[in-house]
DNA sequence: TTGTAAGCGTTATCAT
DNA sequence: ATGATAACGCTTACAA
C-alpha cells in the first residue's frame, strides 16, 4: 500500500515548514496569502489529506460518533443506519455502527472498542442497564435512543402515544374489539391501547393481549392462542410488522380475509407495511437522529428526556367494511 | 469526559516500564510470568483499553474494514451490513458503513476518508470506475462486491446463472411465456433469461423486457407497457422485490390474480419476498462477505473473480394453476 | 527479562 | 507570519 503523504512531504514541495502546511489545512488565518496559495496547490496537486490517527491522537477527537444497535433483525434498523451515517456525514462525523446481537457482554465489548478508539459520542439502543451505568460512570458523551430510560439521556417514539392513536384510528372505523399481538405485557404500545379504551369506557379483555416471545418464533403458539380466544376481535394491532405478516398467514390459514373480516394495523411501517398494504405506526426516524447528533454534539451532557411522536401513516387495508 | 487511562499509567501502578505494559497486553511471551500477573492483575482492575489512534498510528494498521455502499434503498443492504459486520468483528476488525447514495463524488470523499483513516481494506459496491482506478493506483486493498468488473478484484453474485435459474424453475412450472422487468436491455439476469430461452429453442420477444429506470419509479410507466403488450406472459421476473410489489398492485388492478393467473418470481429475497409469498432468487449474502473479507485480510492483493451461484428461494405464489 | 529511546503524523506553544 | 519543539500513546529496535 502506496503510503500517505503527510504535512511533512507537503513542507518540503512548498518550501514551508510542517506547521505552516497545518495552518493551511486549518484554516488558520494568520497564515500569509501567497503562501497559502502556493501550499494549497501543492496540496491538490498531490491529493493530500491529513491522517486521522495522528489528528485523533493528538486532538483527543475522532470525528467518529459510535452507533450500538441492540439488533439488526428489524428492517426498520436499516432507515435508522441510513439516517443517522446521512446527518452525521453532514456535520462533518463518521459513523461506526455496531450490532450487540441482544448480547450484554457483547454490548460491553463494543462499548471499550467505542472509547478505545476515541469516539465523539455514542448512539445506543441499549441491552443492559449496567452497560449505561457504565457509560455514565466514564462520563461519556452518550444518548439512549428507541426505550426511555430515567436516569439516562435518552430520546425515542413515545410508544404509549402511538397505541393510542392506532387505536384510535380503528375506534375510528368502527372497531370496538381491538386485539394487541407483542412481547410483554408492560409494552407501552399496550398501556396506549388500554389508556384509550379507559377513556371511551370500553373494556379491554383479558385475552385480547396476545404474547409473542419475538418477532417471528412461536407462530405456532400464535395459532393456539387465536384459536382459543372466545371474542374474536374485528381488528389487530400488532407490536412490528412481522408480526403482521405472520397474523396474516394465520387469518389466512382460517378464511379470514384482510381487510374484508379483519383489519390489521402494525407498528415500525417498514416496507412490510407497503408490502401489505396495512396502516402502520411509523417511527419519525429522521427527527430520532438529528435530534440525537444534535444532542451528543452540542448537548453540554445535560441529561434530557426527548419523546418524539411517532406517525399514522394510513393505507387501505384497514379500512373496515 | 474521563481521560482513558494509558500504558504508562498502568506502567506506574504495577512498578514497570511502559514498554513491558505493551508487552503484557501484547502477549509477548519474553515477559517473567510474575511481572505479567502482576500487571494483567492491574490492567483488569483498571479496565485499561490501548488507545487505537495511537496504535493505529504506530503500526499504519487501523483494524478497521470500510464498506462503501451504493446506496441503502434496498432492503438486502440490511443483511450485508448485518453479515459484514458480524464476520469483521470475529476476526477482530471494525467496521465502518458509508453510502455514496449513487454519487461519485461522495463516493470519492469517502474513499479518502477511510484511506485517511488507515482502514485496513475497503468493500465497495461501486458508482464509478475511475474511483476504482483510483483506488488501484493508491495500491489500496479492497475489492468490489455485487458486481463483476473486469480489471478490478470481484466478488459477486453470478445474475446470469441467477436469470437461468429463475427461468429454468418457471420452466419446469409449465411456463414458457416469461416476461422480465428490470434497469438496463444489458442486466445479465436478463441475458440469463434468453440463454435459457436459446438453449430450450424458445423465443423470446423483445416485448417481454419491460425496462423501469429504478427501483419503485415509474409506476405509470409500467402500466403502460403492460397495457402494451401483446402477447401476455404466463409469469414475471423481476430485477428486485419491489418491482415485484409494484407489479402486483398493477396486476391487481387489472383484476388479475398471483399465483392463480400469473406467476411471479423476484431477485432478492428479502423479507418482501416472504410477505408477498414468491419465489425469489437469494443472494449468498454471509458467504460473500466471508469470502470478500478473507481476501482483504489474507489475499495477497491478488485481482480475483470471484463468482457465487445465486439460491433458489421457493415459496408458494410461483406455482402455476 | 526489562528499560531506554526513537518515531508514527498531527496540534499547540513557544520563540523569532 | 512562520519555524522549532514538545506532546498525544503506542510499537519496536537496541541496550543493559
Amino acid at each position: 500500500m502506496k503510503k500517505n503523504l503527510t504535512m511533512k512531504d507537503i513542507a518540503k514541495l512548498a518550501g514551508v515548514s510542517q506547521p505552516t502546511v497545518s495552518r493551511v489545512v486549518n484554516g488558520n488565518p494568520t497564515v500569509d496569502s501567497e503562501v497559502r496559495a502556493r501550499v494549497e496547490k501543492i496540496i491538490s496537486e498531490y491529493g493530500f489529506k491529513p491522517n486521522s490517527s495522528a489528528k485523533t491522537l493528538r486532538s483527543n477527537s475522532s470525528k467518529i460518533i459510535g452507533v450500538i444497535l441492540f439488533d439488526l433483525s428489524n428492517y426498520y434498523y436499516l432507515e435508522m443506519i441510513r439516517s443517522v451515517e446521512k446527518v452525521a456525514g453532514e456535520n462533518g462525523y463518521t459513523v461506526i455502527i455496531l450490532n450487540s446481537q441482544g448480547d450484554k457482554l457483547l454490548e460491553k465489548e463494543h462499548i471499550l472498542n467505542l472509547q478505545a478508539r476515541n469516539v465523539d459520542g455514542i448512539i445506543i439502543a441499549p441491552v443492559d442497564r449496567s452497560n449505561l451505568d457504565f457509560l455514565k460512570k466514564q462520563n461519556e458523551n452518550f444518548i439512549v435512543i428507541d426505550s426511555s430510560l430515567p436516569h439516562y439521556p435518552c430520546i425515542y417514539t413515545s410508544l404509549l402515544q402511538g397505541g393510542k392513536i392506532a387505536t384510535e384510528h380503528l375506534y375510528s372505523l368502527n372497531h370496538q374489539k381491538i386485539a394487541f399481538i407483542g412481547a410483554d405485557k408492560r409494552n407501552l404500545k399496550l398501556l396506549g391501547v388500554k389508556e384509550f379504551f379507559s377513556e371511551k369506557n370500553m373494556v379491554f379483555l383479558d385475552e385480547w393481549f396476545i404474547e409473542t416471545d419475538s418477532t417471528n418464533s412461536n407462530l405456532d403458539k400464535l395459532s393456539l392462542k387465536l384459536d382459543s380466544l372466545e371474542n374474536f376481535p374485528t381488528a389487530f394491532i400488532t407490536s412490528n410488522d412481522v408480526i403482521a405478516l405472520n397474523l396474516i398467514k394465520e387469518l389466512g390459514k382460517r378464511g379470514l380475509n384482510i381487510p374484508k373480516d379483519i383489519s390489521i394495523l402494525s407498528f415500525d411501517d417498514t416496507i412490510i407495511s407497503t408490502a401489505l398494504n396495512i396502516t402502520s405506526i411509523r417511527h419519525p426516524v429522521d427527527m430520532m437522529m438529528e435530534n440525537a447528533i444534535d444532542y451528543l454534539l452540542n448537548g453540554k451532557r445535560v441529561s434530557i428526556q426527548k419523546s418524539l411522536n411517532p406517525i399514522l401513516i394510513k393505507r387501505d387495508s384497514t379500512t373496515f367494511l
